[in-house]
Formats: C-alpha cells, sequence, structure tokens
DNA sequence: CTAGCCATGTAATCCGTTACATGATTGG
DNA sequence: CCAATCATGTAACGGATTACATGGCTAG
C-alpha cells in the first residue's frame, strides 16, 4: 500500500474497507506492529513529519529493500484460502434441522448477494471509465469482476437451492402423510 | 457428525477431509479438545468400549442435551466468511509487479479451477443418483453444486482477466516503444 | 460545545494449525 | 518385518480480532 501512495497506518485501514473489503480486511491491531517490524527490517522508513498541523501521524515511505521484497513477494504464488463456509456445513448437516430453516439460510444468502450485485452495478461503469486513463485502475477493475462473477454465480446457486430443498420438503411431507397427498 | 453417525474424533475427521474439504477443514488439534470440552458440557456422553479389537478409540454419541443444542445451532444464521483471497491481494497491486506475474498467477488458477471441476464431473452423476434413495446425501450434493457453479464462474473469470491482463501489457509495451508498433 | 472523524497504539484473548509423541494393528 | 493406517492426544506457536485507551481537530 505504501507504493501507491498509502502513507499511513490510518489510510491504509480505509483503503482496505473501501476498495478490498469484498475479498480483504486488516485490523488496527495488525496494521501498526507491522509497520514497526518493517521499519525495524528496513523494509519502510518513517518520514519525519514536518510540523503538520492536525493530529500526530506516521508517514512512512517504501525503502529500495521494501520495494524489492514487494515485487518478489507478488511474484510469489498466492496461498489459497481455505474457505470455512458456514452455511454450507449447515446445510450439509441440513437433515437434522428443522423444516424450513434450510431454505430460509439460502434466501437470506441470496439477498446478500443481490445486495452486493447492486454495490457492483454502481461500482462498475465508473471504474471502467477511469480504467482507460490509470492503469492501476484496471488493476482493481479485475478483482470486482470477480467479486461479481461469484456473486452471479452463487444467486443462481441459491435459487436452485431453494428448489431442491422445496421439492426435498415435499417428499418428506408426503411420505409423513401417507402418500394420501394424491 | 456424531448425529450422522461419525463416532470418534478419527472418523470425524476423514468425513471433514472427504466430503466436506471444498469449503471446511479441521484439525485434531481441534477435533480432539473440543470432544472433551463438549463432554464436561453434557452434549456427548463417551461409549464405554466393550473390549473392542484394534487400536483404543473413544467414541460418542449425542445426548439429548447435545442433541437441542444442535439444532439450535442449525437454525441460526450462519456467519459469511471474511473472505482473505490472496490473488486477488495481489492483483490489485499488479502495477507493481513485474510483467507477465498477474497473468501467470491467473493462469494457474484456471488449471486448479479446472482440476476441481473434472472432480466435481465424477462425483456429481453417482449423488445425484444416491440423492433419490438417501435423503441425507441431497444435502451433500447441495453443497457439491455450490462448488462446481462457483469454479465455473471463477474458470470464466480467469479467462476475462487473462484477456484484461494483456491488453493491459500490449498498451505498456507499446508505450514503452513509442507507439512504433503500427 | 459536542459529535464525529483523524490518528495511533497496546493487551487480552481467541481460534486454529503445526509439530511432536505415542502406540496398536494390518496387509504386503 | 516394515510401511501404512487407525487412533489419540498435547504444547508451542502464530495470526488476527476485540476492546480499550488516548487525544487533537473540525463542522454543525
Amino acid at each position: 500500500m505504501l507504493s501507491v501512495g498509502l502513507e499511513t497506518g490510518y489510510a491504509m485501514k480505509k483503503h482496505v474497507e473501501g476498495n478490498l473489503s469484498h475479498f480483504w480486511q486488516e485490523s488496527y491491531g495488525q496494521i501498526y506492529p507491522v509497520l514497526r517490524r518493517l521499519e525495524d527490517e528496513g523494509m519502510v522508513r518513517r518520514r519525519k513529519s514536518a510540523a503538520t498541523p492536525g493530529p500526530r501521524r506516521n508517514a512512512y515511505l517504501l525503502t529500495a529493500r521494501g520495494e524489492r521484497e514487494l515485487r518478489g513477494w507478488l511474484a510469489e504464488a498466492p496461498e489459497l484460502p481455505i474457505p470455512r463456509m458456514e452455511l454450507l456445513l449447515k446445510l450439509s448437516f441440513g437433515e437434522r434441522a428443522d423444516a424450513g430453516v434450510c431454505i430460509e439460510h439460502v434466501r437470506e444468502h441470496r439477498t446478500m448477494c443481490e445486495r452486493d450485485l447492486e454495490l457492483f452495478d454502481e461500482m462498475e461503469p465508473p471504474l471502467e471509465a477511469a480504467a482507460l486513463a490509470h492503469r492501476n485502475v484496471a488493476f482493481g477493475l479485475l478483482t470486482l469482476r470477480y467479486g461479481r462473477l461469484l456473486r452471479e454465480a452463487e444467486l443462481r446457486w441459491c435459487d436452485e437451492a431453494v428448489g431442491r430443498l422445496a421439492a426435498l420438503d415435499n417428499e418428506h411431507e408426503s411420505a409423513r402423510t401417507g402418500e394420501a397427498s394424491r
């Protein structure tokens, strides 16, 4: 983040919240200590704040060493996340749940997907325009496209899942009432 | 897991690895202590092993209390995972990376998606058949369908992303060589 | 004047993995 | 007989969040 002009821990946190929140998060309890550690390791340097008005701020810069390290890190294969999707875990034990709770969970998830997609609808066009002028925006757009395509797929899955769950409920019901429903 | 007949910590771990691995994981360091804690809380009971041959095993059963707790947990809204997708993080700082590394990362990811999809191709038809006979299998199938739809979407994103990244590389190149490439 | 934001930081805590230790049984 | 698998467990460690503490500045 220092490499793209974010100088303070506070600014970094805001950047993560505002621009990377659909695939990353960081807390102050993480950011500030790491900044210190990086300073000790010679990756970053603290800029002496020349009596700026306003609250005390620690502005950092990337050193040449830090820049090399960054390049190296970017070139390493990214680790893939170990998914921990509680919705799916609950669903896979759905047989033990009371009737309707599975469908309800999936519907809830669907609503969340729709909300995200609306956000993407607002964010994408201006970004697409800005990407033509600023190379770095184009990279951000990539991650937004990822979020959109994934949420769209999840939305389709939700609809399919609700269908399957409803069918299961019906089967169950007709079995319970002794198939009398015909 | 006790509710579906998995009695030992070992069996639970294997079940997670074999059936839930695309959206969950657990380690022994987690499982065994939790089992003890659940026993203290009266959620589970240790079955006395009647001199079974083979290695010592601690088999557990769900108590009525545990079953109530399970039902309650299943009914609670699942937390959504805080995604931490290193690929996207690196991509969003892709401007700072050496040429080609972004495309390479995305290609790698694409390969992984394809591998997963092949696995789904093998697993899905037999499960779909088994789901007609066993209700509980139908719930497992739901999670597998989720995995498939998501990976398919990721695959499409990879292709799009490679296209966009290639275009960015070309722009950059022609800018560097003074637009001489026409 | 006060609520809200800018800004920094630490300590407690939690969740979970990794590494290690142990030992019985079984199939080749 | 030896490797693999069944089976259980603990200690150390690590990464990250949460809660808390502090304080200046600014806009209404």
